[in-house]
DNA sequence: CTCTTAAAGTGTCATAAGGACACTTATCGA
DNA sequence: TCGATAAGTGTCCTTATGACACTTTAAGAG
């Protein structure tokens, strides 16, 4: 022994008090995605309070260490009371800290990405005034708080990438829906039109649809055929990429 | 007006206090991996201190909130500190966090991964005791402290994809390297040996490899065309998987 | 010096998947 | 009943890949 004591973890837990060391404000925030009307929304909060008051923002919070045991946790709790219910699709999308980026100091956000059926919130957005979808093409016309902007930007980048080799994307769609809608946000996400042929032909061999042997009439022409997701949707990855 | 003060963002900031709130423990932690003699290796850390003291883990640690601007900072800060060097190719992984994995409370490690040849730091870690180069295929042998082994298996996973799709995996290599050893690389992080044809037609096809024009021989057998990397090298995707 | 062996590099063919595009099917509405 | 419209299909061409045999180059044994 050399004279000093051997602390024991025990010890060392005893005596640890988080509020000696520099403190980062962490949260958690969604970039909760859907698809209505030919268009690709995004699902913003006007804050209520400082700072960055009144303006549109991520839904977002903090970790409720009493509630949540998981990062996860956060994201589902903070998206259910926004929207009434747990997306069918969330996946963590990164986190963007700077000392910068908040004024209350240095400051770390956990991003998830998410996507639901337009239909499975509307009644619960409609009653409300301070939660909204907005056309994620007009963003640009939007004073948004924080970094929220590159959060969202770095959402639609995450999907774009994920229409190119999966099927993730028809979480955006209530059950059961056609190709052509399913294409149409793939080529919402890309950014360029999409051969009906190839498309079809993508689903067919991936198995990550289901036919549910319905159709539906889509205006005029002949009506399309309906599908739901397999369980294997998520898992599913092509090995080639779509698009020329 | 009712009778409310309305207070501003500066009234706000003023009286904002972040002790107030409860804490969550921010880190952030890296997974360096690095390819000699025939391995892929992660480079651990013998943890000093309590929690967990006498345990490899991964190198990491604490926001420096004067001296890091950005997470992406603390990342490199504490790596260089390990190894003397920047790593040539680091990403966000992903954030791990919860209330049980870390004894002292709800924490959150933001954790990168990076790549770096091996003879890039080769001589500041055999300078020191506490930073080791371990076999990832012999992790299991190990007892790593938190959820650190969870945390490698996401860079691993991380890597392997990119290998399908990219020569990232070549920041791992000291230039100039042959593509003998570059599709080494790519086979221990896919786990299953690919076609020499195959490789050389993606590697000239990307154009994100430069031949240097110099050869080196490869013990017995005719000598290797040795390759560097080009600035395009990051950004290049294949937009099929290599592979069966 | 030559022959053997080993490893890097190449030529070529068959296959699989996607894009293009024309054609067929099915519905609506005038 | 016919025209317009949109979903779905058949077919050809192109491209990237895996397989595999072949060539090139060097080290080492005899």
């Amino acid at each position: 022994m050399d004279g000093t004591v051997t602390e024991t973890e025990r010890d060392y837990l005893a005596g640890y008090d988080p509020r000696e060391f520099p403190i980062v404000l962490t949260t958690v925030d969604s970039v909760l995605f859907t698809y209505h009307e030919d268009r690709l929304k995004v699902l913003l909060v006007q804050r209520a309070n400082h700072p960055q008051a009144g303006r549109w923002a991520l839904p977002g919070g903090y970790i409720d260490q009493d509630r949540d045991a998981t990062l996860e946790d956060t994201a589902h709790r903070v998206l259910a009371s926004k929207t009434g219910v747990v997306p069918p699709y969330i996946e963590q999308l990164g986190s963007f800290g700077g000392a910068g980026r908040d004024p209350r100091g240095w400051s770390v956000t956990i991003a998830y990405t998410a996507l639901i059926p337009f239909q499975a919130c509307l009644t619960h957005i409609e009653s409300v005034t301070d939660t909204q979808w907005f056309d994620v093409a007009r963003l640009n016309e939007l004073e948004l708080g924080f970094d929220h902007e590159a959060i969202i930007d770095a959402g639609r980048e995450r999907f774009r990438q994920k229409a190119l080799y999966s099927l993730v994307p028809a979480h955006a769609l209530q059950e059961p829906f056609s190709l052509a809608d399913l294409r149409r946000v793939h080529e919402l996400l890309i950014g360029m039109t999409l051969s009906r042929k190839s498309f079809i032909r993508r689903v067919e061999e991936s198995g990550a649809l289901i036919e549910t042997g319905d159709e539906a009439p889509s205006g005029r022409g002949r009506p399309s055929k309906l599908y739901r997701r397999s369980p294997h949707l998520d898992d599913y990855r092509f090995i080639r990429n779509i698009g020329k």
